[in-house]
RNA sequence: GCCCAGGUGGCGAAAUCGGCAGACGCACAGGACUUAAAAUCCUGGGACCCUUAAAGUCGUGCGGGUUCAAGUCCCGCCCUGGGCACCA
């Protein structure tokens, strides 16, 4: 028998689909909207693998039922075409970056239109494309023309920055606007590669390093990002989104909000102070050194002589570990004594000063008092170095023993804690927090604080490939930013990237760099180019309105697709659990506002779709491993729809499992199963006992269950459950000798979403000249659901003696009767009394004996 | 080390509220059709015991507990995957 044509289905409907436009997006304000985007993708010269359309194909399911639904949707795709990959490509091959990318979005194009994914192609956006990235380089001005508020809790344009009285002269109050601007330069160590000169990212250092060169940690003028600002508003309003847990858990930790206090403690001898945060101000009577990171330059100014050269030596180890290095080389705490000693303000001893790498510069102060007794890394050191150990908090529950070998880090009850006004010892570990807080607040040696883990982002890139920052610096030391008239800023035409090498590709195009302005003034643009990150934190606006030239989208376009809601589902991997989400969040809040949109978070529901394994169910699909299965193949030998139906059947959308060749076979065979349900193979004409009839009790229970179940799996985006009921329905309605019309039309709308060409050409060949995809999806009617009797089991002890049909209307009390009258139970009940019944309507009867 | 997710047949998996564990599919076995094979259709299947069947016993990572009843709830552990990692 032979397989269903799904080559000519499927070619036909493509091109049908095209020339009808059927998928365009219209802007119709009387229908409820629904905005449903994947995480466009980053155009690789790899192409596809079975792994990547997974979510694609999902969005597509549920765009499709929403249209059927009767809502307008959108479902746009572009492509995130900025990157490193891409530079490095254009370096070894020569061919300009510009046009490698064009060729990778061609060929990722040609391979989700014949999965038969019904995007909406006229609103294709690049993020490398001139008219976007003008729109980039846009909300980056609209933060360099920024500050934050804290007052109205929200952005508001530079020229509203109030300039404190004592600021008089223009360069003073210049330096002072650009140190409120959201956008600003600082200068921060980067991973430096002296014989390549150019900087490295954190992956690529062990890389170079391997070959033998030399990656320091060096101080580099950077642009970077106030996003800090926002820590508090991406915290709270996590709780407005309908995101996994895991990932708001994971967001979470990132901002890392951690409430403490700073305290002051005098370096004696010295007219310095070392400011430190704790998070843990009730131990401080326990505080018996302070530590310092290495690289603060404080400890240049309290360094006792004679101690120098060790500082300075152990300076030097530190600058060559990397973040990596410096955290995996802690086996044990290593760390150099100043010379200095400061005053413990609270018990007034004498505390030597120290400095050790397991102290960061940017997290806090900087400086830290170690409590040896209360944490692990303070325990760590103070043994190793033999400073000395005093408890100050003790176990509630006081009959434990304080063990004598590691630290005692819960909260507890006070001791030791010795003092002439204040009365600490007995108290518990919140209150005495307050106090100590209370009382140097007082004295005005420290006070309450919070700090993040979160640091501003570093949002600038040596790099050729990316959106120029449109910022001027003139000959005389000013700078301004570019007008909106001005932009898009376009990267120089060149022939080749080759001979850019090195640091900031953009400063050796002279041509392009030096500029007189309309005044006349000479200046020269900013060589930093921008992130990745930047043209994906706001490419869900742009799809709106792609075309728009005089905004990035236009405000009743917002009003309307995103709204209160902003993105309904959004779906994608879990890899961009953080950065990208988060950056994303904070552009929007920014856009926020200034009114620019409407809802407070970008992207209502989130979800993640799991990875794709190779066959063996180890290994994860890679080109490297060499395990990677090509769709077009796959799509070549059982064609799209039964590729659709395979990837949704494997198991879960969200979790990771195993591709498997064979499977496919399964998902095949329903669609030409069910081919030869509906039509007779040879005359591709109606199948014979195809009638028209009404539906049986039997039918209208079979079809509307099935309707109900794939309704409710795809809001829940649980596929193969939904393909199992499918597949239920086509096993039962195979034994039906004849089939009544209305139900198999009814079904055919119900598998159009998953097997879109084979719904259309089924549909066709019953006498439609119109398309399914504008069909409405079937609504279920719970009468026809409505059984009258159900099957019980009936128990003895527990352990399953028979089964009962009851009428649903039985009571506990009669089911009861029914079952005690069945010959086996009745037997096995024989001369005893139950002690026990256990009656539950519907669903059993339990005698315990 | 910390955080998150998860552990169910040979395999992918299913199981609203605690109520028949293993739906649906793959692979496998037997049968029908065929000269034969493929395709298709029908049938079977957790394990143990047993010639077979019935009956019985065991069975959702491991050990306890709650309950008439536990994959599901509680306590303790083991393992796998993902993420973060000296954050004071």
């Amino acid at each position: 028998m032979s397989n269903y044509p799904f080559h000519r289905i499927e070619q036909y409907w493509q091109q049908y689909w095209e020339e009808s436009s059927i998928y365009s997006t219209k802007n119709d304000f009387s229908k409820p909207k629904y905005y449903i985007l994947d995480m466009f993708p980053y155009p690789s010269g790899a192409g596809l693998h079975v792994g990547h359309p997974l979510g694609y194909i999902a969005t597509d399911i549920i765009a499709r039922y929403k249209r059927m639904k009767g809502f307008n949707v959108l479902h746009p795709m572009g492509f995130d075409s900025f990157g490193l990959p891409t530079e490095r490509y254009s370096m070894t091959t020569g061919i300009h970056p510009a046009e490698a990318t064009k060729t990778n979005i061609e060929r990722f194009k040609e391979q989700l239109r014949i999965i038969g994914l019904g995007y909406d192609w006229d609103r294709e956006i690049a993020t490398s494309n001139p008219d976007y990235y003008k729109w980039t380089q846009w909300i980056f001005l609209l933060l360099y023309n920024s500050w934050y508020c804290h007052d109205t809790k929200k952005s508001r344009p530079i020229e509203e920055l109030p300039i404190p009285t004592d600021i008089h002269y223009e360069q003073d109050i210049n330096q002072y606007i650009d140190s409120r601007r959201l956008a600003f330069i600082a200068n921060i160590p980067v991973n430096w590669c002296e014989e390549l000169s150019t900087v490295l990212a954190n992956e690529e250092v062990e890389e170079w390093r391997s070959k033998g060169y030399t990656v320091i940690r060096k101080p580099v003028r950077q642009w970077m990002l106030r996003i800090t600002e926002y820590a508090d508003r991406l915290l709270e309003d996590l709780a407005l989104v309908q995101w996994p847990n895991s990932t708001k858990e994971m967001q979470i930790n990132w901002i890392g909000k951690s409430e403490g206090a700073e305290i002051q403690f005098p370096v004696l001898g010295e007219e310095e102070y070392i400011t430190v945060f704790t998070t843990r101000p009730d131990t401080v009577f326990g505080a018996t050194y302070l530590v310092i990171a290495p690289e603060l330059p404080l400890v240049d100014l309290i360094a006792s002589p004679e101690q120098k050269d060790a500082i300075e030596e152990y300076r030097t180890i530190t600058k060559e570990k990397n973040d990596i290095e410096r955290t995996e080389l802690q086996k044990t705490k290593t760390g150099v004594f100043t010379g200095a000693y400061a005053l413990n303000p609270l018990t007034n001893t004498e505390i030597p000063i120290w400095i050790a790498d397991y102290v960061l510069p940017d997290y806090g102060t900087g400086a830290i008092m170690a409590v040896p007794a209360h944490d692990d890394r303070d325990f760590e050191f103070a043994t190793k170095f033999n400073l000395p150990i005093i408890q100050v908090v003790q176990p509630v529950d006081s009959t434990k023993a304080i063990p004598s070998d590691e630290a005692f880090t819960d909260y507890g009850i006070a001791i030791n804690c010795n003092h002439t006004e204040l009365k600490l010892n007995g108290l518990p570990t919140v209150e005495v927090k307050k106090t100590i807080i209370d009382y140097v607040e007082q004295h005005k040696i420290g006070r309450a604080k919070i700090t993040y883990k979160l640091h501003d982002w570093l949002f600038s890139r040596q790099r050729f490939w990316g959106e120029p920052i449109p910022i001027i610096f003139y000959e005389d030391g000013t700078k301004r930013s570019l007008e909106l008239d001005e932009l898009p800023l376009l990267l120089p035409e060149i022939d080749s990237l080759e001979s850019l090498r090195g640091e900031s590709p953009l400063a050796k195009v002279e041509q392009w760099v030096n500029f007189t302005d309309k005044d006349g003034r000479k200046g020269a643009f900013e060589t930093n180019i921008m992130p990745q990150w930047a043209g994906s934190c706001w490419y869900y606006a742009r799809y709106l309105d792609p075309q728009n030239t005089e905004a990035f989208c236009d405000p009743t376009l917002e009003k309307y697709w995103l709204g209160e809601n902003g993105v309904d589902l959004y779906v994608g991997g879990s890899e961009h659990a953080v950065l990208h989400l988060l950056y994303a969040r904070f552009w929007h809040k920014v856009l926020y506002d200034y009114g620019y949109v409407t809802s407070k978070e970008p992207f209502s529901r989130l979800f993640h779709q799991g990875m794709l394994l190779g066959t063996d169910g180890k290994r994860k699909m890679s080109k490297s491993v060499g395990n990677v299965v090509n769709p077009d193949d796959v799509i070549e030998k059982y064609g799209a729809d039964s590729f659709r139906l395979f990837e949704m059947f494997l198991g879960p959308l969200e979790v990771t499992k195993p591709w498997s060749d064979t499977g496919i076979e399964g998902s095949f065979r329903f669609l030409n199963r069910l081919w030869r349900f509906y039509v007779n193979p040879e005359t591709e004409h109606i199948a014979e006992n195809v009638v028209e009839r009404e539906m049986t009790k039997k039918e209208l229970f079979l079809l509307h269950s099935t309707i109900k179940k794939v309704s409710n799996d795809i809001e829940t985006l649980s596929f193969n459950t939904a393909i199992a009921q499918m597949m239920i329905f086509l096993n039962e309605a195979s034994t039906f000798e004849t089939k009544p019309k209305s139900m198999m039309l009814d079904f055919l709308k119900v598998l159009a979403p998953f097997a879109p060409h084979f719904a259309e050409e089924l549909w066709k060949i019953y006498g439609h000249s119109t398309s399914i995809v504008i069909e409405n999806f079937p609504e279920c009617n719970e009468e026809y659901l409505v059984v009258d009797e159900v099957e019980i089991i009936i128990q003895v002890n527990s352990k399953i003696k028979a089964k009962l049909m009851v009428s649903t209307s039985a009571t506990s009390a009669e089911q009861e009767t029914l079952a005690k009258n069945l010959p086996e139970i009745a037997a096995l009940l024989q001369g005893t009394t139950p002690k026990k019944v256990v009656s539950v309507p519907q669903k059993l009867v339990n005698f315990i004996l």
